[in-house]
DNA sequence: CGCGAGCTTGACGTTGTTCAACTAGAGTGG
DNA sequence: CCACTCTAGTTGAACAACGTCAAGCTCGCG
């Protein structure tokens, strides 16, 4: 698929805060080498280990980033969701991803090639802050996912994804998710059935329903202390 | 103690990648406004939660960088050698240290001020350029990190402390540590005791060997071997 | 000589994984 | 419309990994 679906960088600038640090030529130069792509739920939008060439924004939908490793384990490190770039941390390295990309329902994203996206970068200092900006909230995300994956017990953690999810991901407390029972287990370390029955628990409990593919948090103050608790 | 003591920025500018890029007014900028300290060890350099108003140089010796939790465990996330300073994501967000720091030997550090550092840094591109690629490795290295702690068990995730250790902290085959075994635990994601009986094994398998605070690695492939099948 | 901090070891209990069986729903072809 | 299959979800029982607790050890230091 082309770069003319009637989308443009224009009307995204006005969505994330980081483009809009970009002048007029600037995006139209963002603009002339967009590629726009369609992917279809579990499609792959790059992989752990391949070349970037690169910078992904995500227009629509929603994108898991995962790391994995030899052992077939996956480890789910974050979302990206409408209107976010994914921050490649490989494309300042050793130019090849850290992580895979994978498309939880339809997403459309847009890829920049690398190079121009460097080239804004390197001269445009209210660009580069943001950016700058941008990662640091990432880095402190991933302080705050290790300190809980290391430090705290299964339902501490389950508690963190459930509150993670509403909170920040999809902004909403009934909430319609496309994640699997095993992508839940490969946000919170542990194995697919771990995920399951600590679900079962908590339902139990009174502090969460769910129904096919909706999760309702039912007693936050409780899961809040439950994930304070480790 | 105040920033007389001999030294200057325009010393250690030769040896850190990032300080390179720096003119010789901002050298000068930052030079003025420079405070240098020296830690003995244990004592802490900035403490998480607290605000910063700095930003750190390590310029001698060693600095362990660590979250802790409520539950007063600790993971150790990186260490910061001579001419590093450090990252301190939460200098571009809420203006909280989000880790703590603190001197693992004698250790002598320059504080610079962070308003003159994030000025530099919107002012010019090379430094900010140079400073994206740190900051990507460093989050290059805490992927890896969450990798070995969540998908390896303790065997593999002691091999990997001890080859980071060897080959990225000190740089040295048989290396003298200034760590406790706490702090060995603490990299590694599990308990003083778990790390010593699992070192025990190593040693008896006769992979190293250890005398008082010096380690050697005796077969490194072994070691990789155990990193790699977790 | 005695004290204290870090290190070491063993016994035991808990947490979390593995494996295997079973269920439910969605698609597919006859 | 009914088997059939395939995948995701669920449950239970056995087992391994890891933490906890308590005791003893070593070594430097006052």
């Amino acid at each position: 698929m082309a770069n003319n679906n009637g989308s443009n960088c224009h009307l995204c600038m006005q969505k994330s805060d980081v483009f809009k640090r970009l002048n007029h030529d600037e995006l139209d130069a963002v603009n002339g080498c967009r590629v726009t792509i369609k992917y279809r739920p579990g499609e792959i939008i790059f992989k752990q280990g391949s070349p970037c060439h690169d910078f992904v924004c995500i227009v629509s939908g929603l994108a898991k980033l995962y790391i994995e490793s030899e052992c077939e384990k996956r480890i789910i490190i974050g979302f990206a969701k409408p209107v976010d770039y994914i921050f490649v941390p490989g494309a300042f390295t050793d130019k090849r991803h850290h992580f895979s990309a994978v498309a939880c329902e339809e997403t459309t994203a847009c890829l920049v090639n690398a190079e121009v996206f460097q080239n804004i970068l390197d001269n445009n200092n209210a660009f580069a802050s943001a950016f700058i900006k941008k990662v640091s909230e990432q880095a402190i995300g991933m302080f705050e996912q290790l300190a809980s994956l290391t430090h705290k017990q299964m339902p501490g953690r389950i508690a963190d994804v459930l509150l993670s999810l509403s909170q920040k991901i999809y902004n909403a407390n009934p909430f319609v998710t496309s994640l699997s029972r095993q992508d839940l287990a490969d946000m919170s370390g542990m194995t697919k059935e771990s995920a399951i029955r600590i679900l079962k628990t908590f339902k139990d409990d009174n502090l969460i329903r769910t129904d096919s593919d909706t999760i309702e948090l039912l007693n936050v103050p409780m899961l809040e202390t439950i994930s304070r608790n480790g």
